[in-house]
DNA sequence: CTCAAACTAATTGTATACAGCATCATGGGG
DNA sequence: CCCCATGATGCTGTATACAATTAGTTTGAG
Protein backbone atom coordinates (compact mmCIF):
# COMPACT_ATOMS: atom_id res chain seq x y z
CA UNK A 1 0.00 0.00 0.00
CA UNK A 2 3.02 1.90 0.23
CA UNK A 3 4.94 1.52 -2.67
CA UNK A 4 3.00 3.15 -5.27
CA UNK A 5 3.26 6.24 -2.99
CA UNK A 6 6.60 6.37 -2.43
CA UNK A 7 6.67 5.98 -6.24
CA UNK A 8 4.37 9.06 -7.32
CA UNK A 9 6.17 11.17 -4.48
CA UNK A 10 9.75 10.57 -6.80
CA UNK A 11 7.98 11.14 -9.96
CA UNK A 12 6.15 14.14 -8.70
CA UNK A 13 9.57 15.30 -7.11
CA UNK A 14 11.69 15.18 -9.85
CA UNK A 15 13.87 17.91 -8.65
CA UNK A 16 15.18 17.80 -4.67
CA UNK A 17 13.54 20.24 -4.00
CA UNK A 18 10.10 18.88 -4.10
CA UNK A 19 10.87 15.74 -2.70
CA UNK A 20 12.60 17.07 0.49
CA UNK A 21 9.40 19.09 0.39
CA UNK A 22 7.10 16.28 0.64
CA UNK A 23 8.80 14.47 2.70
CA UNK A 24 8.91 17.46 5.30
CA UNK A 25 5.31 17.81 5.03
CA UNK A 26 5.00 14.44 5.70
CA UNK A 27 6.74 14.47 8.45
CA UNK A 28 4.78 17.27 9.88
CA UNK A 29 1.71 16.23 9.51
CA UNK A 30 2.05 12.29 10.61
CA UNK A 31 3.41 14.17 13.42
CA UNK A 32 6.91 12.61 13.24
CA UNK A 33 8.11 16.33 13.91
CA UNK A 34 5.97 17.35 16.44
CA UNK A 35 4.83 20.98 17.00
CA UNK A 36 7.70 23.52 17.96
CA UNK A 37 9.88 21.20 16.60
CA UNK A 38 12.98 23.39 15.76
CA UNK A 39 14.05 22.78 11.86
CA UNK A 40 17.64 22.16 12.11
CA UNK A 41 18.02 22.50 7.59
CA UNK A 42 21.97 20.29 7.87
CA UNK A 43 20.74 17.70 10.06
CA UNK A 44 17.16 17.57 7.83
CA UNK A 45 19.42 17.95 5.13
CA UNK A 46 21.84 15.02 6.23
CA UNK A 47 18.67 13.03 6.70
CA UNK A 48 17.31 13.48 2.96
CA UNK A 49 21.17 13.16 1.63
CA UNK A 50 21.10 16.37 0.23
CA UNK A 51 22.27 19.70 0.77
CA UNK A 52 21.17 22.66 2.93
CA UNK A 53 19.79 24.11 -0.30
CA UNK A 54 16.76 21.97 -0.94
CA UNK A 55 16.04 21.82 2.76
CA UNK A 56 15.36 25.72 2.23
CA UNK A 57 13.83 26.35 -0.51
CA UNK A 58 11.71 23.40 0.57
CA UNK A 59 10.48 25.58 4.04
CA UNK A 60 9.67 28.90 2.12
CA UNK A 61 6.99 26.44 0.86
CA UNK A 62 6.13 24.97 4.38
CA UNK A 63 5.98 28.29 5.30
CA UNK A 64 3.70 29.89 3.15
CA UNK A 65 0.90 26.93 3.90
CA UNK A 66 1.51 27.53 7.21
CA UNK A 67 2.49 24.49 8.50
CA UNK A 68 5.56 26.25 9.75
CA UNK A 69 6.83 29.63 11.34
CA UNK A 70 9.92 31.91 11.50
CA UNK A 71 11.20 32.13 14.74
CA UNK A 72 11.95 35.58 16.02
CA UNK A 73 15.85 35.23 15.70
CA UNK A 74 16.20 33.58 12.59
CA UNK A 75 15.19 29.20 11.79
CA UNK A 76 11.96 28.17 12.00
CA UNK A 77 9.73 25.61 13.87
CA UNK A 78 7.11 23.56 13.13
CA UNK A 79 3.53 25.33 14.12
CA UNK A 80 1.57 23.73 16.96
CA UNK A 81 -1.85 24.03 15.77
CA UNK A 82 -3.85 25.93 18.48
CA UNK A 83 -7.62 25.46 19.38
CA UNK A 84 -8.35 28.80 17.33
CA UNK A 85 -6.61 27.42 14.28
CA UNK A 86 -8.24 24.55 14.49
CA UNK A 87 -11.81 26.56 14.82
CA UNK A 88 -10.52 28.48 11.63
CA UNK A 89 -9.68 25.76 9.26
CA UNK A 90 -13.03 23.85 10.00
CA UNK A 91 -15.12 27.43 9.08
CA UNK A 92 -13.20 27.97 6.29
CA UNK A 93 -13.13 24.29 5.09
CA UNK A 94 -16.86 24.29 5.49
CA UNK A 95 -17.34 27.77 2.90
CA UNK A 96 -14.79 26.53 0.38
CA UNK A 97 -15.86 22.71 0.57
CA UNK A 98 -19.59 23.71 0.49
CA UNK A 99 -18.58 26.31 -2.61
CA UNK A 100 -16.61 23.25 -4.35
CA UNK A 101 -19.91 21.12 -3.76
CA UNK A 102 -22.13 23.82 -5.26
CA UNK A 103 -19.84 24.23 -8.52
CA UNK A 104 -19.50 20.23 -8.94
CA UNK A 105 -23.49 20.16 -8.30
CA UNK A 106 -23.49 22.43 -11.58
CA UNK A 107 -21.00 20.66 -13.06
CA UNK A 108 -21.13 17.09 -12.52
CA UNK A 109 -22.67 14.49 -15.21
CA UNK A 110 -24.24 11.54 -14.59
CA UNK A 111 -21.43 9.93 -15.01
CA UNK A 112 -19.54 11.13 -11.88
CA UNK A 113 -22.70 10.53 -10.22
CA UNK A 114 -23.19 6.89 -10.67
CA UNK A 115 -19.13 6.92 -9.93
CA UNK A 116 -20.30 8.28 -6.74
CA UNK A 117 -22.91 6.16 -5.64
CA UNK A 118 -20.66 3.09 -6.54
CA UNK A 119 -18.11 4.47 -3.93
CA UNK A 120 -20.80 4.76 -1.08
CA UNK A 121 -22.07 1.69 -1.83
CA UNK A 122 -18.33 0.04 -1.52
CA UNK A 123 -17.70 2.00 1.95
CA UNK A 124 -21.42 0.27 2.81
CA UNK A 125 -19.64 -2.89 2.43
CA UNK A 126 -16.48 -1.58 4.53
CA UNK A 127 -18.55 -0.68 7.23
CA UNK A 128 -20.26 -4.08 7.50
CA UNK A 129 -16.99 -5.71 6.96
CA UNK A 130 -15.15 -3.19 9.45
CA UNK A 131 -12.43 -2.37 6.83
CA UNK A 132 -11.59 0.84 8.31
CA UNK A 133 -8.74 1.87 6.05
CA UNK A 134 -10.07 0.77 2.68
CA UNK A 135 -13.22 2.89 4.37
CA UNK A 136 -10.88 6.09 4.60
CA UNK A 137 -9.29 5.56 1.16
CA UNK A 138 -13.15 6.02 -0.58
CA UNK A 139 -13.74 8.46 1.52
CA UNK A 140 -10.81 10.81 -0.03
CA UNK A 141 -11.97 8.57 -3.71
CA UNK A 142 -15.63 10.14 -2.83
CA UNK A 143 -14.30 13.76 -2.10
CA UNK A 144 -11.82 14.14 -4.83
CA UNK A 145 -14.19 13.01 -7.55
CA UNK A 146 -16.54 15.42 -6.19
CA UNK A 147 -14.31 18.41 -6.08
CA UNK A 148 -12.77 17.32 -9.37
CA UNK A 149 -16.53 18.08 -10.98
CA UNK A 150 -16.24 21.60 -9.52
CA UNK A 151 -13.44 21.89 -11.98
CA UNK A 152 -10.97 25.13 -10.14
CA UNK A 153 -7.56 24.05 -10.17
CA UNK A 154 -7.00 27.02 -7.42
CA UNK A 155 -10.12 26.04 -5.02
CA UNK A 156 -9.04 22.24 -5.67
CA UNK A 157 -5.80 23.61 -4.07
CA UNK A 158 -6.71 25.75 -0.89
CA UNK A 159 -8.80 22.63 0.00
CA UNK A 160 -6.63 20.97 -0.05
CA UNK A 161 -3.89 22.51 1.88
CA UNK A 162 -6.08 22.82 4.30
CA UNK A 163 -7.05 19.51 4.51
CA UNK A 164 -3.66 18.36 5.01
CA UNK A 165 -3.34 21.36 7.93
CA UNK A 166 -5.56 19.27 10.31
CA UNK A 167 -4.59 16.01 8.86
CA UNK A 168 -2.98 15.30 12.30
CA UNK A 169 -6.27 14.71 13.65
CA UNK A 170 -7.96 12.76 11.52
CA UNK A 171 -7.60 9.66 13.04
CA UNK A 172 -9.64 11.60 15.80
CA UNK A 173 -12.12 11.82 14.25
CA UNK A 174 -12.32 8.17 12.40
CA UNK A 175 -12.30 6.82 15.70
CA UNK A 176 -15.43 8.04 16.64
CA UNK A 177 -18.09 6.03 17.01
CA UNK A 178 -21.25 6.40 14.27
CA UNK A 179 -19.14 8.59 12.41
CA UNK A 180 -19.02 6.28 9.19
CA UNK A 181 -22.57 5.39 9.27
CA UNK A 182 -23.25 10.04 9.24
CA UNK A 183 -20.47 10.03 6.77
CA UNK A 184 -22.46 7.60 4.42
CA UNK A 185 -25.80 9.09 5.07
CA UNK A 186 -24.36 12.80 4.38
CA UNK A 187 -23.15 11.05 1.49
CA UNK A 188 -26.31 9.23 -0.06
CA UNK A 189 -28.16 12.42 0.41
CA UNK A 190 -24.77 14.98 -1.47
CA UNK A 191 -25.62 12.89 -4.39
CA UNK A 192 -29.58 12.44 -4.33
CA UNK A 193 -29.33 16.72 -3.97
CA UNK A 194 -26.79 16.50 -6.96
CA UNK A 195 -29.39 14.55 -8.89
CA UNK A 196 -32.16 16.74 -8.51
CA UNK A 197 -29.26 19.87 -9.04
CA UNK A 198 -30.28 21.52 -6.26
CA UNK A 199 -27.09 23.45 -5.65
CA UNK A 200 -27.58 25.65 -2.88
CA UNK A 201 -29.13 22.48 -1.01
CA UNK A 202 -25.93 20.79 -1.87
CA UNK A 203 -23.83 23.76 -0.53
CA UNK A 204 -25.32 23.88 3.09
CA UNK A 205 -25.11 20.21 3.48
CA UNK A 206 -21.79 20.14 3.02
CA UNK A 207 -20.99 22.98 4.93
CA UNK A 208 -23.07 21.46 8.06
CA UNK A 209 -21.32 18.22 7.47
CA UNK A 210 -18.19 19.97 8.15
CA UNK A 211 -18.96 21.62 10.81
CA UNK A 212 -20.36 18.86 12.20
CA UNK A 213 -16.73 17.32 12.16
CA UNK A 214 -15.47 19.77 13.86
CA UNK A 215 -17.78 19.40 16.64
CA UNK A 216 -17.31 15.83 16.85
CA UNK A 217 -13.36 16.40 17.00
CA UNK A 218 -13.72 19.29 19.07
CA UNK A 219 -15.47 16.82 21.83
CA UNK A 220 -12.88 13.83 20.56
CA UNK A 221 -10.30 16.09 21.56
CA UNK A 222 -11.54 17.03 24.96
CA UNK A 223 -12.28 13.41 25.88
CA UNK A 224 -8.13 12.50 24.97
CA UNK A 225 -7.58 15.39 27.52
CA UNK A 226 -9.51 14.39 30.05
CA UNK A 227 -8.40 10.78 29.67
CA UNK A 228 -4.45 12.18 29.74
CA UNK A 229 -5.07 14.15 32.58
CA UNK A 230 -6.11 11.11 34.71
CA UNK A 231 -2.86 9.04 33.34
CA UNK A 232 -1.02 11.90 34.29
CA UNK B 1 3.36 58.81 -2.44
CA UNK B 2 5.94 55.72 -2.71
CA UNK B 3 8.46 56.52 0.17
CA UNK B 4 6.74 55.06 3.11
CA UNK B 5 5.94 51.91 1.07
CA UNK B 6 9.27 51.49 0.28
CA UNK B 7 10.36 51.63 4.08
CA UNK B 8 7.51 49.16 4.89
CA UNK B 9 8.66 46.96 2.04
CA UNK B 10 12.25 47.46 4.28
CA UNK B 11 10.68 47.28 7.60
CA UNK B 12 9.05 44.10 6.65
CA UNK B 13 11.58 42.56 5.23
CA UNK B 14 14.36 41.80 7.76
CA UNK B 15 15.89 39.36 5.45
CA UNK B 16 16.67 39.96 1.86
CA UNK B 17 14.87 36.61 0.94
CA UNK B 18 11.70 38.32 2.01
CA UNK B 19 12.49 41.87 0.64
CA UNK B 20 13.41 40.14 -2.90
CA UNK B 21 9.97 38.54 -2.49
CA UNK B 22 7.93 41.65 -1.97
CA UNK B 23 9.87 43.13 -4.76
CA UNK B 24 8.92 40.26 -7.09
CA UNK B 25 5.42 40.13 -5.92
CA UNK B 26 4.88 43.72 -6.40
CA UNK B 27 6.83 43.93 -10.21
CA UNK B 28 4.36 41.14 -10.83
CA UNK B 29 1.01 42.23 -9.66
CA UNK B 30 1.90 45.56 -11.40
CA UNK B 31 2.84 44.06 -14.34
CA UNK B 32 6.09 45.20 -14.76
CA UNK B 33 7.15 41.86 -15.41
CA UNK B 34 4.45 40.44 -17.93
CA UNK B 35 2.80 37.19 -18.05
CA UNK B 36 4.53 34.46 -19.41
CA UNK B 37 8.39 37.04 -18.71
CA UNK B 38 11.03 33.82 -17.82
CA UNK B 39 12.48 34.90 -14.30
CA UNK B 40 16.42 34.81 -14.66
CA UNK B 41 17.66 34.35 -11.47
CA UNK B 42 21.07 35.70 -12.03
CA UNK B 43 19.45 38.62 -13.48
CA UNK B 44 16.73 39.44 -10.76
CA UNK B 45 19.57 39.21 -8.42
CA UNK B 46 21.90 41.44 -9.95
CA UNK B 47 18.48 43.61 -10.43
CA UNK B 48 18.32 43.73 -6.53
CA UNK B 49 21.90 43.50 -5.63
CA UNK B 50 21.61 40.37 -4.14
CA UNK B 51 22.82 36.64 -4.94
CA UNK B 52 20.70 34.17 -6.56
CA UNK B 53 20.12 32.86 -3.07
CA UNK B 54 17.32 35.00 -1.77
CA UNK B 55 15.40 35.18 -5.27
CA UNK B 56 15.33 31.60 -5.48
CA UNK B 57 13.96 31.49 -1.82
CA UNK B 58 11.77 34.68 -2.97
CA UNK B 59 10.44 32.15 -6.09
CA UNK B 60 9.39 29.45 -3.97
CA UNK B 61 6.74 31.08 -1.88
CA UNK B 62 5.39 33.09 -5.19
CA UNK B 63 4.66 29.91 -6.95
CA UNK B 64 2.79 28.29 -3.99
CA UNK B 65 1.00 31.41 -4.56
CA UNK B 66 0.67 30.93 -8.08
CA UNK B 67 1.78 33.75 -9.45
CA UNK B 68 4.35 31.88 -11.04
CA UNK B 69 4.55 28.49 -12.28
CA UNK B 70 7.54 25.88 -13.30
CA UNK B 71 8.75 25.92 -16.98
CA UNK B 72 8.94 21.86 -18.32
CA UNK B 73 12.53 21.95 -18.45
CA UNK B 74 13.52 24.35 -15.35
CA UNK B 75 13.17 27.83 -13.80
CA UNK B 76 10.20 30.05 -13.80
CA UNK B 77 7.59 32.39 -15.67
CA UNK B 78 4.98 34.59 -14.62
CA UNK B 79 1.47 33.04 -15.02
CA UNK B 80 -1.06 34.80 -17.18
CA UNK B 81 -4.21 35.20 -15.56
CA UNK B 82 -6.58 32.63 -18.09
CA UNK B 83 -10.66 33.83 -17.89
CA UNK B 84 -10.80 30.73 -16.30
CA UNK B 85 -8.67 31.92 -13.45
CA UNK B 86 -10.39 34.91 -12.90
CA UNK B 87 -13.80 33.06 -12.38
CA UNK B 88 -12.24 30.80 -10.05
CA UNK B 89 -11.11 33.35 -8.02
CA UNK B 90 -13.57 35.58 -8.01
CA UNK B 91 -15.85 32.77 -7.01
CA UNK B 92 -13.33 31.67 -4.22
CA UNK B 93 -13.31 35.47 -2.73
CA UNK B 94 -17.10 35.64 -2.71
CA UNK B 95 -17.44 32.53 -0.54
CA UNK B 96 -14.14 33.37 1.35
CA UNK B 97 -15.28 37.00 1.71
CA UNK B 98 -18.47 36.26 2.22
CA UNK B 99 -17.88 34.12 4.96
CA UNK B 100 -15.34 37.16 6.42
CA UNK B 101 -17.89 39.56 6.71
CA UNK B 102 -20.51 36.51 8.57
CA UNK B 103 -17.83 36.10 11.23
CA UNK B 104 -17.22 40.05 11.24
CA UNK B 105 -20.90 40.66 12.05
CA UNK B 106 -20.80 38.15 14.91
CA UNK B 107 -17.90 39.83 16.21
CA UNK B 108 -17.64 43.83 15.41
CA UNK B 109 -17.84 45.88 17.97
CA UNK B 110 -20.00 49.07 18.13
CA UNK B 111 -16.83 51.05 17.86
CA UNK B 112 -15.85 49.02 14.89
CA UNK B 113 -18.74 49.86 13.20
CA UNK B 114 -18.71 53.53 13.95
CA UNK B 115 -15.25 53.34 12.37
CA UNK B 116 -16.74 51.56 8.87
CA UNK B 117 -19.51 54.97 8.92
CA UNK B 118 -16.76 57.21 9.52
CA UNK B 119 -14.86 55.40 6.60
CA UNK B 120 -18.06 55.67 4.28
CA UNK B 121 -18.76 58.91 4.95
CA UNK B 122 -14.84 59.78 3.47
CA UNK B 123 -15.59 58.09 0.86
CA UNK B 124 -18.68 60.06 -0.39
CA UNK B 125 -16.61 62.81 0.27
CA UNK B 126 -14.11 61.67 -2.37
CA UNK B 127 -16.41 61.05 -4.83
CA UNK B 128 -17.83 64.28 -4.87
CA UNK B 129 -14.40 65.59 -5.03
CA UNK B 130 -13.61 63.23 -7.57
CA UNK B 131 -10.22 61.85 -4.99
CA UNK B 132 -10.07 58.22 -6.57
CA UNK B 133 -6.69 57.56 -5.40
CA UNK B 134 -7.80 57.88 -1.68
CA UNK B 135 -11.16 56.83 -2.46
CA UNK B 136 -9.41 53.75 -2.99
CA UNK B 137 -6.91 53.38 0.22
CA UNK B 138 -10.61 54.56 1.61
CA UNK B 139 -11.82 51.23 0.19
CA UNK B 140 -9.12 49.01 1.69
CA UNK B 141 -9.36 50.44 5.07
CA UNK B 142 -12.88 49.65 5.03
CA UNK B 143 -12.20 46.19 4.50
CA UNK B 144 -9.10 45.28 6.04
CA UNK B 145 -11.00 46.58 8.92
CA UNK B 146 -14.17 44.80 8.28
CA UNK B 147 -11.86 41.38 8.12
CA UNK B 148 -10.18 41.94 10.94
CA UNK B 149 -12.94 41.67 13.17
CA UNK B 150 -13.51 38.32 11.60
CA UNK B 151 -10.51 37.51 13.78
CA UNK B 152 -9.15 34.50 11.61
CA UNK B 153 -5.32 34.88 10.55
CA UNK B 154 -6.24 32.25 7.97
CA UNK B 155 -9.02 33.83 6.38
CA UNK B 156 -7.61 37.02 6.05
CA UNK B 157 -4.00 35.46 4.51
CA UNK B 158 -6.27 33.46 2.10
CA UNK B 159 -8.40 36.44 1.01
CA UNK B 160 -4.98 38.72 0.68
CA UNK B 161 -3.48 35.82 -1.14
CA UNK B 162 -6.18 36.32 -3.76
CA UNK B 163 -7.01 39.93 -3.83
CA UNK B 164 -3.32 40.31 -5.09
CA UNK B 165 -3.75 37.61 -7.48
CA UNK B 166 -5.97 39.76 -9.49
CA UNK B 167 -4.88 43.10 -8.24
CA UNK B 168 -3.44 43.32 -12.00
CA UNK B 169 -7.18 44.32 -12.78
CA UNK B 170 -7.94 46.41 -9.87
CA UNK B 171 -6.70 50.02 -12.59
CA UNK B 172 -9.74 48.44 -14.62
CA UNK B 173 -12.84 47.92 -12.28
CA UNK B 174 -12.33 51.24 -10.88
CA UNK B 175 -12.17 52.95 -14.39
CA UNK B 176 -15.69 51.79 -14.56
CA UNK B 177 -18.14 54.67 -14.20
CA UNK B 178 -20.43 54.44 -11.58
CA UNK B 179 -18.22 51.53 -9.59
CA UNK B 180 -17.43 54.20 -6.71
CA UNK B 181 -21.57 55.06 -6.10
CA UNK B 182 -22.58 50.70 -6.05
CA UNK B 183 -19.57 49.98 -3.74
CA UNK B 184 -20.59 52.82 -1.20
CA UNK B 185 -24.37 51.74 -1.43
CA UNK B 186 -23.18 48.43 -0.63
CA UNK B 187 -20.88 49.10 2.61
CA UNK B 188 -23.74 51.26 3.74
CA UNK B 189 -26.03 48.22 3.44
CA UNK B 190 -23.28 46.48 5.24
CA UNK B 191 -23.62 48.03 8.06
CA UNK B 192 -26.68 48.72 8.25
CA UNK B 193 -27.53 44.99 8.36
CA UNK B 194 -24.41 44.14 10.75
CA UNK B 195 -25.60 46.64 13.45
CA UNK B 196 -28.86 44.18 12.78
CA UNK B 197 -26.55 41.72 13.90
CA UNK B 198 -27.79 39.63 10.44
CA UNK B 199 -24.80 37.71 9.62
CA UNK B 200 -26.51 35.47 7.11
CA UNK B 201 -27.78 38.68 4.98
CA UNK B 202 -24.09 40.15 5.24
CA UNK B 203 -22.75 37.22 3.97
CA UNK B 204 -25.14 37.31 1.22
CA UNK B 205 -24.81 40.86 0.14
CA UNK B 206 -20.90 40.34 0.34
CA UNK B 207 -20.96 37.59 -2.10
CA UNK B 208 -23.41 39.56 -4.68
CA UNK B 209 -20.83 42.92 -4.26
CA UNK B 210 -18.08 40.48 -5.14
CA UNK B 211 -19.80 38.44 -8.22
CA UNK B 212 -20.96 41.97 -9.51
CA UNK B 213 -17.43 42.95 -9.61
CA UNK B 214 -16.32 40.17 -11.61
CA UNK B 215 -19.21 40.81 -13.92
CA UNK B 216 -18.13 44.62 -14.68
CA UNK B 217 -13.91 43.43 -14.91
CA UNK B 218 -15.57 41.29 -17.56
CA UNK B 219 -17.19 43.54 -19.34
CA UNK B 220 -14.98 46.34 -19.00
CA UNK B 221 -11.92 43.41 -20.33
CA UNK B 222 -14.09 42.60 -23.21
CA UNK B 223 -14.40 46.61 -24.41
CA UNK B 224 -10.94 46.76 -23.78
CA UNK B 225 -9.63 43.83 -26.40
CA UNK B 226 -12.58 45.60 -28.68
CA UNK B 227 -10.82 48.57 -28.49
CA UNK B 228 -6.96 46.98 -28.92
CA UNK B 229 -8.56 44.93 -31.77
CA UNK B 230 -9.73 48.22 -33.45
CA UNK B 231 -6.65 49.44 -33.03
CA UNK B 232 -4.32 46.83 -34.22
C1' DC C 1 21.47 26.93 -50.51
C1' DT C 2 19.87 23.79 -46.88
C1' DC C 3 20.17 20.87 -43.21
C1' DA C 4 22.57 18.87 -39.62
C1' DA C 5 26.05 18.42 -36.21
C1' DA C 6 28.93 20.19 -32.98
C1' DC C 7 30.34 23.81 -30.24
C1' DT C 8 29.28 27.90 -27.30
C1' DA C 9 26.73 30.55 -24.19
C1' DA C 10 23.17 30.75 -20.85
C1' DT C 11 20.76 29.07 -17.08
C1' DT C 12 19.32 26.10 -13.77
C1' DG C 13 19.83 22.83 -9.73
C1' DT C 14 22.66 21.53 -6.08
C1' DA C 15 26.60 21.80 -3.14
C1' DT C 16 29.80 24.18 -0.51
C1' DA C 17 31.95 28.16 1.74
C1' DC C 18 31.92 31.92 4.82
C1' DA C 19 30.51 35.44 7.93
C1' DG C 20 27.57 36.98 11.61
C1' DC C 21 24.74 36.15 15.41
C1' DA C 22 22.89 33.76 19.25
C1' DT C 23 23.41 30.51 22.75
C1' DC C 24 25.56 28.02 26.06
C1' DA C 25 29.19 26.66 29.00
C1' DT C 26 33.08 27.73 31.66
C1' DG C 27 35.84 30.25 34.61
C1' DG C 28 37.13 34.17 37.42
C1' DG C 29 35.79 37.83 40.46
C1' DG C 30 32.74 39.67 43.95
C1' DC D 1 28.04 30.61 46.51
C1' DC D 2 26.40 33.47 42.90
C1' DC D 3 26.90 36.39 38.96
C1' DC D 4 28.91 38.30 35.08
C1' DA D 5 32.14 38.08 31.39
C1' DT D 6 34.27 35.79 27.82
C1' DG D 7 35.20 32.29 24.65
C1' DA D 8 33.57 28.16 22.12
C1' DT D 9 29.89 26.11 19.50
C1' DG D 10 26.03 25.77 16.53
C1' DC D 11 23.06 27.50 13.26
C1' DT D 12 21.40 30.61 10.12
C1' DG D 13 21.56 33.78 6.07
C1' DT D 14 23.89 34.90 2.00
C1' DA D 15 27.30 34.28 -1.45
C1' DT D 16 29.82 31.62 -4.51
C1' DA D 17 31.24 27.46 -7.04
C1' DC D 18 30.38 23.64 -9.98
C1' DA D 19 28.11 20.36 -12.87
C1' DA D 20 24.42 19.23 -15.99
C1' DT D 21 21.20 20.56 -19.29
C1' DT D 22 19.25 23.43 -22.75
C1' DA D 23 19.03 26.62 -26.39
C1' DG D 24 21.24 29.03 -29.90
C1' DT D 25 24.73 29.63 -33.39
C1' DT D 26 28.06 28.70 -36.49
C1' DT D 27 30.27 25.81 -39.59
C1' DG D 28 30.69 22.16 -42.76
C1' DA D 29 28.96 18.68 -45.96
C1' DG D 30 25.67 17.37 -49.30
Amino acid sequence: MEAPEAQETVRRGRFLREQVYRRLKDAIVNVVLEPNTRLIEEKLAADMGTSRTPVREAIQKLEKEGLIHRLPKGGFAVNVISDEDTEDVFGIRSVLEGYAAYLATLRATEDDLRTMDEIVAKQEECLKSGQTDEFLRLNTEFHDILYQCANSKKLMALINDLRDFIYRYRVLILRYEGMAGISIQDHKEMIALMRAGNAKQVEKLVRKHIIRGMGLMKRTLRREARRKKRKG
